[in-house]
DNA sequence: TCAAGTTGTCTAGTATCATAGACAACTTGA
DNA sequence: TCAAGTTGTCTATGATACTAGACAACTTGA
């Protein structure tokens, strides 16, 4: 276990908080049972006691550990249960990218097309959108964050339809479109912004699954394009192919 | 476009220096195209120029933009495209793209099954394996880290096979298997470990895509698994559909 | 009871982060 | 040619991060 030694622009105390919340995640400290101490992670981490101390002191004050004196540090958090492990298949999170009816619309505006929205869409640059900022969740844990844009010409006032249907595939459906089907599909990782971690209740500093998608209708006609942002440590992906 | 107030263990300076990155990932600056000029990026971010100088200088160090004086800062690379099919082969992307491809074998090792390997590869756990650690590389720049096992009782001697012939699909025509196609494909992501970091040329604490993978032969026969570790500011994968 | 091991708190010094202002060196377009 | 706008470099200051050492307060098990 070794930091960075040149300047990362992140601090020590975080990447050792970082850490010990991935040994928390994945099972390498089970709720309940005592961590090492604070010298010990201290040596391990190859960094002081105090950084140490800060590092725990953030996680303590996130509920993920508690600390007694005189005894130890001890995990206070499981590891949330995520049901979209297994048997979840690609295809139904992101082919169903917001046509669950358990998302939730966080922000609807104007917006203008860049040159990379407007070659998605097939329209000009700076012609006019409708922003839809939505959020999803399972069982009341945040599981990505969507940027949807749909033409203002095409779509006029989606954002309203969007607010009351709370759905795309209804939405859509209330301007004739009754079938459309995935047209393009990127996948890549980063981290998340401050908005995207406080939506997610991701701590920062932490990936997201960056997936960039667009529908099209039968004719292979553009409809909507989007950008969502999956907390990477709750969800992940399974290609079908063969 | 705000910046965590709070210490939040994250540098300012590098919490601009991702925002432009992610800007230049997402075509809002395109390849070649002037940002905007330093007084006008720290007017944004709400921080001073020099702050914004230190962004500037660690993305010119990795290649990503290049500052020419008296005239502007300008974005230099693009991210590789990487179609996810049941029959890519990483040398066939790289090349396609105008890039040498070249695979580079870091370690070979024996190891026993997991349970998780095993049921992957039809074995019973503890069973034999060969593992293999190899990193691949596109222009000289590192694309990706791969750990791949395979049956020491199918494949005996598959290390010494993969260093001289350096690929995955001669060192199966080694073995008499002329086809394979892919089987699943799991994509998640993580923050790079420090040993991924340093292999991938990589700041410690940037995310990777992970993709757990298993081939199998025409008759469905798992052949070889493995997991890969993708710089994700250098990739992106397209997903194929409709 | 007591020693060993734990967390909590204090002081102090050095390095990095971030801000602020000034000016030089250079490019671009009128 | 010249003014406006750009990046490059310097000095300076305060806040934060990190290290270092010491000791108090407390728990545990022999």
């Amino acid at each position: 276990m070794t930091l960075q030694e040149t300047s990362s622009g992140v601090a020590l105390w975080r990447q050792v908080a970082d850490g010990i919340e991935r040994g928390i995640a994945d099972g390498r400290f089970a709720a309940g049972e005592k961590l090492p101490g604070e010298m010990e992670i201290a040596e391990t981490y190859r960094v002081n006691r105090h950084t140490v101390r800060r590092a725990l002191a953030t996680l303590a004050e996130r509920g993920l550990v508690r600390a007694e004196r005189g005894s130890g540090t001890y995990v206070e958090a499981a590891k949330l249960a995520y049901p979209l492990r297994s048997r979840t298949r690609f295809s139904e999170i992101v082919g169903a990218g917001g046509h669950e009816p358990r998302g939730q619309l966080i922000d609807a505006s104007d917006d203008v097309a860049t040159r990379e929205l407007a070659r998605e869409l097939g329209l000009k640059t700076g012609a006019p959108l409708i922003r839809i900022e939505s959020v999803r969740l399972a069982d009341r844990t945040p599981i990505c964050v969507s940027t949807t844009w749909l033409s203002t010409t095409r779509f006029p006032d989606a954002g309203r339809v969007f607010a009351t249907t709370r759905s795309m595939t209804k939405l859509l459906v209330h301007y004739g479109i009754r079938d459309y089907r995935r047209g393009t599909t990127k996948i890549t990782a980063a981290i998340a912004d401050a908005a995207d971690a406080a939506r997610l209740d991701l701590a920062l500093g932490r990936p997201v699954l960056v997936v960039d998608s667009t529908d099209v209708d039968t004719d292979g006609t553009p409809l909507v394009t989007k950008r969502s942002r999956f907390a990477a440590e709750r969800i992940e992906f399974v290609v079908e192919s063969g």
